[in-house]
DNA sequence: TTATTTGTAACTAAAATAGTTACAGAAGGA
DNA sequence: TCCTTCTGTAACTATTTTAGTTACAAATAA
């Protein structure tokens, strides 16, 4: 099973904008994912602590905490994927080989220029340009 | 856990380059990156079906089935990983909901692009570049 | 004051990973 | 021809990650 933490969290907050400032809870966004509101609060308190959605007790989301045009969906990426790394590198290789020596540096230079390529990509493209594909 | 089979993948590459065209067995890459040799077959297993790599019982990896130079990350990345998706995307979204109905499409239209410009860049590093590291 | 909702902890079940053991079968070399 | 060695693969374990689920204290709008 692969994350699609998300995936969920651009379709929580394509649901927010959609709703355009009405309170929206929990229990509603989990009905349109199609999945368990305890699952859908969970995501929703990170994008809280990221500062990119307002959230009060007794009434659910109000809304986000910035323009749809301001939040990109690396914003999302962050706040929401505890993995953020492409890909993985094995470790405790053996010194003693020219290989096993310079393996794990020369890897991670490579992968950091296509990880910082996504990133720059995931920055491009605004929650406002996903909504675009709703209305 | 995530794998980290293209880097170890990109590994076993690198060892039979450096060994220049002398057998090798999978006991002897294992040492280097610090695993078990049946581990390293299985990988060796789908690098000779992906037409990378020649072996031969009794003699261990005879070498590349092709320069080094021919051989791209991508080329390993499409013999090795199991799983070559980025991201995932959830399914089962609810079809009543503007959101939940296009989602998916929307997300796979997006991921794609991000997908192809990666495997682009897979695809222009090539094992012949890798190995420079280690000379 | 009361009803409702968040925020979070504590689980379960399923899936993916690396690692491991074992062995049949292939093939090089004496 | 025979023997030794190594591949190729099956079967298994332990660990990690994931989504999903239940439960409830605390907050808060009305």
């Amino acid at each position: 099973m692969y994350s699609t933490k998300l995936s969920v969290s651009i379709h929580i907050m394509s649901v927010i904008v959609l709703m355009e400032g009405q309170p929206v809870t929990s229990e509603y966004i989990a009905s349109s994912i199609n999945t368990n509101p305890a699952l859908v609060r969970r995501l929703m308190s990170r994008l809280k602590k990221a500062k990119l959605i307002k959230t009060s007790t007794k009434l659910g989301v109000t809304g986000l905490a910035r323009e749809a045009k301001d939040i990109s969906l690396l914003d999302i990426f962050f706040a929401t994927e505890d993995h953020q790394d492409l890909f993985s590198i094995h470790s405790n290789t053996n010194p003693n080989c020219p290989v096993g020596a310079k393996i794990e540096v020369t890897l991670k230079h490579l992968y950091d220029n296509i990880q910082t390529a996504t990133e720059e990509k995931l920055s491009a493209i605004s929650l406002a340009d996903i909504i675009k594909e709703f209305i």
